[in-house]
DNA sequence: CCAGACGTTGTT
DNA sequence: GTCTGG
DNA sequence: CCAGACGTTGTT
DNA sequence: GTCTGG
């Protein structure tokens, strides 16, 4: 699954990545990016932007908004059928751009904490996870609550040394093949798991476990002690 | 008919 | 909103 | 994902 | 143990 991620990028590289109409001005670089907080969405449509969403769908037919800090992965296989993403699958779907995530494994013949890793891509460059976003509008006439949900997929086989999920990450034309994809066929080849290839990965300080830790520290390889 | 769920992951 | 369970 | 709370009444 | 918040 995903958890966590980074995108460290600035703002101009990030424009010219994703090909944006322009840089997102209030954009800073981010090493630990944490459900329920706001993560920069580019969404379905004529515009090339970047908007903050918070990370957890809240269904629009949601009561409370607090639901959204479950549904922080929709499963790729399942999505377009859920009663919670169902209507985000056929029209409301979104590029998250990232550069890495997180897994955290727990060691063989150890006990304790899980160990963090940290996943990218070989090259360094940012990707974008395949997502879906959601409008929630709160009771009276408050702002509506714009959210957000990763897809994930079967690993590939560097994921599956420590997990039994990933998150569907799209490059190149798979990104714009999501964002403005009509049949569901066409959509679900998409979702499948990124060449284990050009992926590469190393262990990270527990500094990451702190949602609250927004540092490059947090993506500082270690050694794993045996 | 109404009531209640609607989701994912891993299990320190 | 829409589906399932009672 | 991990960390941290997990409760109520009434009010200095 | 389980739920909420970040």
């Amino acid at each position: 699954m995903c958890g966590r991620f980074t995108i460290t990028i600035d703002a101009d590289s990030l424009q010219m990545a994703f090909d944006l109409e322009s840089a997102p001005p209030d954009w800073k670089p981010r090493y630990n990016v944490a459900p329920t907080q706001m993560v920069g969405v580019i969404r379905e449509g004529p515009r090339r932007l970047v908007e903050w969403m918070r990370w957890g769908l809240v269904p629009f037919w949601a009561k409370d908004p607090s639901v959204g800090s479950q549904l922080i992965n929709a499963r790729a296989e399942t999505a377009a059928e859920k009663p919670s993403f169902r209507r985000a699958f056929q029209a409301q779907r979104c590029l998250i751009p990232a550069d890495g995530f997180f897994e955290w494994k727990q060691e063989v013949g150890q006990k304790g904490p899980r160990q963090p890793y940290y996943f990218r891509m070989r090259d360094g460059r940012p990707f974008a996870f395949a997502g879906l976003w959601e409008r929630w509008q709160p009771e009276g006439a408050a702002e509506p609550l714009l959210s957000c949900t990763i897809l994930t997929c079967a690993p590939n086989t560097l994921l599956a040394q420590y997990h039994n999920r990933m998150p569907v990450l799209l490059r190149g034309e798979a990104m714009g093949g999501w964002l403005h994809g009509d049949s569901r066929a066409g959509l679900e080849a998409l979702l499948r798991p990124y060449p284990a290839e050009e992926m590469t990965a190393y262990a990270v300080s527990r500094l990451v476990n702190r949602a609250g830790v927004d540092t490059a520290e947090c993506i500082q390889k270690v050694e794993v002690s045996a």
